[in-house]
DNA sequence: GTGAAAGCGCTAACAA
DNA sequence: TTGTTAGCGCTTTCAC
C-alpha cells in the first residue's frame, strides 16, 4: 500500500485495480484518522482549487441575495466551492486582488457591480482567469455575461400600472450600469408610447440606488405642477424611498398614488402597504452564471446570454391601486 | 539575480540586502509581466493562505450586514483576505466542509450561526483550525467567542417604552441561539421588574426570527383579551412581522400599539411608520472576532469576549409613541 | 496489483 | 551581495 494508491483510493479514481480488502482498509484509515488532502498541496499539483468567487457590490443588498442563492446551489451541484468577497474591495485594493485573483487563489470569478468600477479588474483577470459578469452586460469578448430581461420588467411594471387606468405614470431612474437603466427606461417608454400616451421627459426623475435617492426623486416628483398617479422605480429600494416620500407628504399609497418597483425582495410583503413590485429570475442568473463561468473554464469561448425564463412577474401587493378619479376599474 | 532573490524582494524581505538597482529591476520586471506568485504554491510553502472565513447563515440578513462590514475591515487591516461562505452549507455538506476547512483552504474561520446546527462542525474543526463565534457564546473552551450585551439592548428597549407610559409591554421572543434568546427575555424582564411591574408570562409570545414569525406572535397578542400597548421584539425582522399585523388588524402604530425592535437595519427608516429600534456595536462585533481569531493563530487560549461599547442605544423612530390614555408624557 | 519518484511554484536556509 | 537547493503534500506516470 503506497502513497499513490491511497491517492487513488481516496479520490476514488475507477482505473485503479486494487484489491477490495485494501481499498477498504485505506478509507477506514482515512475516516479514522480524519483526514483530509491538504488543499494547497493538491491544488499546487493539480492547478485548480474547486473554489469559485463570487464578488459582490453590497452582500446584504436584499435585492440580489437570489442571485447569490443561485449561484451556491450551482456550484455545489459542480463540485465547487462557491466564496463571496466584497467587490468594491477588490476593485479598490490592490493587495486583495492579487492575493485572490491574480494569484490563482480561485478558479474563476462572477462579478456582480453596479458601475463600472471594476471594468480594470476585468481587463486584468480575463487573460488570467474566466470571469462572468452577472446582470450586466459584458464590455469585452473575453469575458461572458448573463442578464435578465430588464426591459420585459419596466414594461410590465408599467403596463401593470396603465391597466390600472393611471395615464401619468413617473419613471425613477436608476444609477447603476447604465446599459442596465437605459434598457428599464426603455421599458417603461415603449409601455407608455404603446398605449398611446407620451413619456414626457419631466416624469424621469434620478432616483439613485437606495432608498434614500428615491425619496429624494419622489419630492421632486411630489412638486411637480401636474403630478403623476403613478411611478414604477427602477428598483425597489427606491421604491421604498418613494412610499416614504409619499407618506411625509401625507400622500396616501395607493390611494392617491401608486408605486410599483423592480425585483422582490423578502421584506417587501411586509411594508405597509405592502410593495408591488415585478420578479425577475435572479436565482436562475446565479445559477447560469456559475455554468457559464465553467464552460469557459473548459474552454468555450465567453457568451453573452439573456434569460428570459422564467418571465418576468408582477406581484401585486398594496402599494398599486385603480387611478383616482379613472373609470377603468379592473 | 536569482530565484530567492526575487521572492524575497518582491515580498519586501527589509533583511535582504541587495543592490538598489537589482531591486528595481525585479520590481520592474514583476510589474511589466503582471506577476503574482502563486497563492498554491506559496501557501503549501508557508502553511498559511493569508483567507480567513466568514460563514453566515443567511448572507442577506439586513440585521448582520454590519458585522460582515467590519470583519471585512479587520481582515484586510490585519493583510488578511475574508471570503464568505453559507453556514448553512457548510455544516450541512460534509464535502464542502472537507475542500474549505479540513484541508485548510483558510486560515482560520469565523462563525456567524443561528443555532447549533454547527457544533459538530466546531468540534472537528477546532482542532485544526482556529475557531471563533460571532454574536454566541461557545459552548467549548477550544472556540473563542464576541457577543455583544443582549441583555442591556432588550432592557433599553423596555425602558424606552416604560418611559412612554406603556404598563403592559409584551415580549416576542426569539428562536436563535438559546443563550441569546435568553439573555435579551431576561432584559425585558428585569426592566419591567424595575418599573415594579410583573412580566407576565402571557405576554411573551414566541416569534420564531422572521418577519412572518413575527406577524403571527402578533396576532396572537391582538386576541389577548387584556391586549398590551406595546411589544419589545427579540429582533427587527420580527417588529416588522409585528407592525404588519398590527396594520392587518386595523391597529393604528404607535397610537394604538408601540413596538420597538433590536438591531438597526438599513431600511428600518423608511418603513411606515419608520421602526424605531435598538442598535447594538456589530461591525465592532466583527472587528473584533477577526482580532481574537488571529488572536488563537498566534497561539493565545481562545477567549469569550463580551462587547459593551460602543453601548447599545434606543433609535427612536416613528413606531413608539406615549401610551394612551396615558398621562406620562416625557 | 503495487511501489517509486518526479515535479507542481514557491520560500528559507545555507553556500559561495 | 548573490546563487543553490531542499522540501512543503499531493497526484500521476512509469517501472516493476
Amino acid at each position: 500500500m503506497s502513497v499513490g494508491a491511497v491517492s487513488r483510493a481516496l479520490s476514488a479514481d475507477k482505473t485503479l485495480s486494487i484489491r477490495e480488502e485494501t481499498r477498504e482498509r485505506i478509507l477506514g484509515a482515512a475516516k479514522m484518522l480524519n483526514y483530509s488532502p491538504n488543499h494547497a498541496a493538491r491544488s499546487l499539483r493539480m492547478s485548480s482549487t474547486g473554489l469559485i468567487g463570487l464578488a459582490v457590490h453590497d452582500v446584504s443588498n436584499p435585492l440580489y441575495s437570489d442571485i447569490v442563492a443561485g449561484a451556491q446551489t450551482a456550484a455545489i451541484e459542480a463540485g465547487y466551492v462557491l466564496t463571496l468577497t466584497d467587490a468594491d474591495v477588490l476593485a479598490t485594493d490592490e493587495e486583495v486582488f492579487r492575493r485572490l485573483v491574480a494569484s490563482k487563489a480561485i478558479d474563476g470569478i462572477l462579478l456582480q457591480t453596479v458601475d463600472n468600477s471594476a471594468d480594470s479588474i476585468i481587463a486584468k483577470t480575463a487573460k488570467t482567469l474566466p470571469v462572468v459578469m452577472v446582470n450586466a452586460e459584458s464590455p469585452n469578448p473575453e469575458v461572458g455575461s448573463v442578464t435578465v430581461d430588464d426591459h420585459q420588467a419596466a414594461l410590465l411594471a408599467t403596463n401593470h400600472l396603465l391597466e390600472l387606468g393611471h395615464r401619468k405614470v413617473a419613471y425613477l431612474t436608476i444609477d447603476e450600469h447604465e446599459d442596465r437603466a437605459a434598457r428599464r427606461l426603455g421599458g417603461w417608454r415603449d409601455a407608455m408610447i404603446d398605449a398611446g400616451l407620451v413619456p414626457q421627459a419631466r416624469w424621469i426623475v434620478n432616483g439613485g440606488h437606495s432608498s434614500e435617492g428615491g425619496m429624494r426623486a419622489m419630492e421632486a416628483i411630489i412638486s411637480t405642477p401636474e403630478m403623476p398617479t403613478a411611478v414604477v422605480a427602477a428598483n425597489s429600494l427606491i421604491a421604498l424611498g418613494a412610499m416614504k416620500a409619499c407618506q411625509a407628504a401625507g400622500l396616501q399609497v395607493p390611494d392617491q398614488v401608486s408605486i410599483v418597483g423592480i425585483h422582490d425582495f423578502p421584506t417587501a410583503a411586509y411594508l405597509n402597504p405592502g410593495l408591488t413590485v415585478v420578479s425577475l429570475p435572479l436565482r436562475q442568473l446565479g445559477e447560469r452564471a456559475v455554468q457559464l463561468l465553467l464552460d469557459q473554464r473548459e474552454g468555450k469561448r465567453p457568451v453573452h446570454e439573456k434569460l428570459s425564463a422564467p418571465a418576468a412577474e408582477v406581484i401585486a401587493r398594496g402599494s398599486t391601486g385603480p387611478c383616482p378619479g379613472s373609470t377603468h376599474l379592473r
